[in-house]
DNA sequence: CAATTTTTGATGCACGTACATCAAAAAGAT
DNA sequence: ATCTTTTTGATGTACGTGCATCAAAAATTG
């Protein structure tokens, strides 16, 4: 039978409050006496039931998203997400709200975390936006003990206390394996040249996906030319035009990686005006778009993270932390999922 | 606030323990009365504390996971999953306990089933064995109203709750597709053949795979020759032997494609003598042994079910059955993951 | 209408913990 | 030894639900 409070005050000689202030770390209690007590805890295996302690405080822990307002399909997803966790989270003594902020945006997304450290809720998700100020803000929150998650975009050199996001490194040398295993046997028989589409270089997921990509096509394929990287601000209607301008200006484009958003645009050129050459096509993010695509093999690969994976495990995460409980590391980590036609969820 | 049962009782005009009644079937209420009590818990959105429920009841879930002993990594790593699992059981209120059976043995696990059905678990999870006897035992105990969860391998047809694996069909598509993209370029120029290792085609999985992996190549890759399927039972030994034989028989293997275990023969065959055609070798289940052939390139992409998160579902569906919640469907969907060099975790 | 059966109410304990209060005991200071 | 401060005990209430019991009310039957 699973010791309770009771056993230990038992086990230990001294009476239910003392128990409860060693568990609680209140004040008043001999070093001996709090020693004691705790050698107790340990030898019985005593762990506190989180349902009754929860349930006795009635506590709800206030969870905070903070979302950019991107009109792209992937947050809108995390958006949805956040949404659906909201509605299920009375359940479990959670109270999820999010707020959005303009994307990419430093001064307001910093407002509204030094608006947090007042609030004091229970926990904050972001998606963070890679600058000093915002490292700053965060690292704030948590000396104030209050959790914080990056959700989908780390921030390197904070103090965050978890990253419910995929490795964007590994996500670039993925993309560039595959293209080159695709392209591989033709490589060494004439010349073909490799186009890169981003966001921004301004973001940090892009750059690193980027950098990813180009270390190891350098290292493992270097026959294939890499072009500049063409910045269509994730864009659908600027991707569209930069990729046509493309394929009329070459037509020894062989592979394609694009590692941002406005993937419709990306899809719509294709479909047009695709290079006789282009043998591969690798982009982000699994949506309805990208997933037609796939299907009619105008993509070839779709890197991916699970949107309602990344939000459901920023929530156990905080809520761990909350309640001072274990996470399992195993389900915590955010894989990053390769898509091909065939294996559509 | 969250409303309570006192709130429904206030609604509805009634006392605690007529909302008692309604809320848990008992007898003893009027159908008019009931009626009246069910629309105003719809109508306040009352949902049960479960936390505080299963307090009250101090009800603990007995659930049992049957598992086959087979020696296989796979099979290992799912015992060791249902083990971690068991031990964190405790502070969910939940009893894990497994018993082995011999693997792709009928009767002793019929056997077993039986003997739950009269102990009457809470939950039921096993690796099915595709036979008739098992699907009656397993309707049994279903028509008994213990959830039965179907872990790894499913069996059509019967009446189980669930499922917590892959989609073995879509995994062979996906190493089709993916052979033959490998090898595609060459494919048209000279006469190639694949390699098909599979554990026993008595086994659904193996046969599914491998009916999936034929298919998408006779569609869509026809030139590349499937040869007759290699039976290695699962057993390193003999996987090891029989690959061997072939590559001195042939030299025009350009791909290979392991259904099932035994994956330290498959490994040390090619590491001894490949066949210099040989340019792509897909297999399932990643282990610390095929994570070290992708990464010195012996193997070239593997097929991975992940066993942490099968087990972890598996309880969670029978949990949720238990206390009659919801599930989230995303959330319990098992991924056919693709792992290449680049996104080992 | 009375007798019987069914339905409902009132109430209280239980689960394991949190938290507060007040009194009592122990330790430390003088 | 006395006084002060700190530590500990004893006790009670609360959280939201399950479950049991007994009495009371209402409905049904004859």
């Amino acid at each position: 039978m699973k010791p309770t409070v009771h056993d230990i005050a038992a086990a230990a000689g001294v009476s239910l409050a003392t128990v409860d202030r060693v568990l609680n770390r209140r004040s008043g209690v001999r070093e001996v006496t709090r020693e004691r007590v705790e050698s107790v805890i340990r030898d019985l295996g005593y762990v506190r039931d989180v349902a009754a302690a929860n349930l006795a405080k009635r506590r709800v822990y206030p969870l905070v998203f903070i979302i950019p307002d991107s009109a792209s399909s992937f947050m809108r997803r995390i958006n949805r997400e956040v949404r659906e966790a909201a509605s299920r989270a009375a359940i479990e003594r959670t109270d999820i709200s999010w707020i959005e902020v303009p994307a990419f945006e430093v001064a307001p997304l910093v407002r509204t975390l030094q608006r947090l450290a007042e609030e004091r809720p229970a926990g904050v998700a972001l998606v963070a936006v890679d600058a000093p100020e915002v490292r700053d803000a965060v690292d704030k929150l948590v000396a104030r003990g209050i959790p914080v998650v990056t959700l989908v975009s780390d921030l390197p050199g904070s103090k965050r206390n978890h990253y419910a996001g995929i490795d964007n490194l590994a996500a670039g040398r993925t993309a560039a394996h595959l293209l080159g295993r695709f392209l591989q046997p033709r490589t060494l028989e004439e010349g073909q040249s490799i186009a890169v589409l981003a966001g921004s270089m301004l973001v940090r997921d892009h750059r690193e996906r980027l950098e990813g990509f180009r270390s190891l096509l350098a290292s493992d394929f270097p026959s294939l030319e890499v072009l500049p990287v063409l910045e269509g601000r994730d864009d659908p209607a600027q991707v569209h035009q930069i990729l046509l301008e493309l394929f009329q200006r070459r037509a020894d484009i062989a592979g394609l990686y694009s590692v941002g958003a406005g993937n419709r645009g990306l899809i719509r050129a294709l479909k047009e005006q695709r290079g006789a050459a282009l043998r591969a096509v690798i982009a982000h993010e699994l949506t309805e778009h990208t997933r037609d695509a796939l299907l009619d093999g105008t993509i070839d690969v779709i890197l991916n993270q699970d949107a309602g994976h990344e939000v459901r495990s920023a929530i156990r995460v905080l809520k761990a932390r909350a309640d001072e409980l274990a996470v399992i590391d195993a389900q915590e980590r955010i894989r990053l999922d390769i898509f091909i036609k065939e294996n559509l969820p």
